[in-house]
DNA sequence: GTAAGTGCAAACGGTTTGCAGCCTC
DNA sequence: GAGGCTGCAAACCGTTTGCACTTAC
């Protein structure tokens, strides 16, 4: 369903290879982790305009390419795909972070759409705290 | 923890019980489930002004009245908090939403989370898909 | 050659802030 | 009466878009 290689949309999508894609994809590529369009940007230091970068990553995230999620602080932030699909659990003080996943969690939010005569199903889930350093 | 009532923050925080804010207690109290600051100013219809109704929320936010979050295009919702806690599933094309519960959730997300040391839990999650309707 | 891609700058939409007047304590 | 609270409008900041130019095919 998604691709390994961002810029393997040949079939439907046909995104060019360009230098300024390239470059996105090989920044997405090289920094682990989720990141903002501004970020890679500036990663990228200004070798590609703020507005392709945005274009870019709206493209490779609606080709699946790219997982996009929402910061606490507004920014849409990307990170390549394929990782396993898993959940934040956040602290409220610091921002830190920890990813967890659950396959309970998965089966049932599909099972409970399911019921409910609801198909294409996704989800989002957020669990905040406050972590041990900041009691 | 969490107060029941949003205004009931005496102790530390000290927020005048102004029209205002009566107001927008009362429509986080009569509406269920996440708004947007804008939603609830034109919900209130102009009584609140809008700077007041996100300095309002804000306030009850920090203050852990409601719980605050990111919608999928970039607002921030808030809901009051300590409802008979329930999850959405939401039609991705009419926006027909059905509250689900999901005690096994509930249990596995506290789990997880005291399993990596927080403390305070809270979660969020929002099941979106396609309902039969819309098929 | 042509359509897709790019950069720039202006437009946008949600949110925050400065300031003068208002209201609660 | 004093300081918090409010409304208005302007400022902000991340993101999107219009347009003329460039480039991959």
């Amino acid at each position: 369903m998604t691709s390994i290689d961002p810029l393997a949309t040949d079939a439907s999508g046909a995104l060019r290879p360009t230098k300024q894609r390239l470059a996105v994809a090989e920044a997405l590529r090289t920094y682990d982790g989720f990141h903002s369009a501004q970020e890679i940007h500036s990663r990228l230091d200004g070798a590609v305009g703020l507005a392709t970068v945005y274009r870019t990553l709206t493209a490779l995230a609606e080709a699946g390419a790219v997982d996009a999620m929402r910061s606490e602080d507004g920014e849409t932030i990307y990170r390549r795909c394929s990782d396993t699909h898993h959940h934040h659990l956040v602290c409220r003080q610091c921002g830190r972070t920890v990813e967890v996943e659950g396959p309970a969690v998965e089966r049932w939010t599909k099972t409970m759409a399911e019921d409910n005569g609801f198909t294409d199903v996704s989800h989002t889930l957020e669990i905040f705290g406050t972590c041990t350093d900041c009691r």
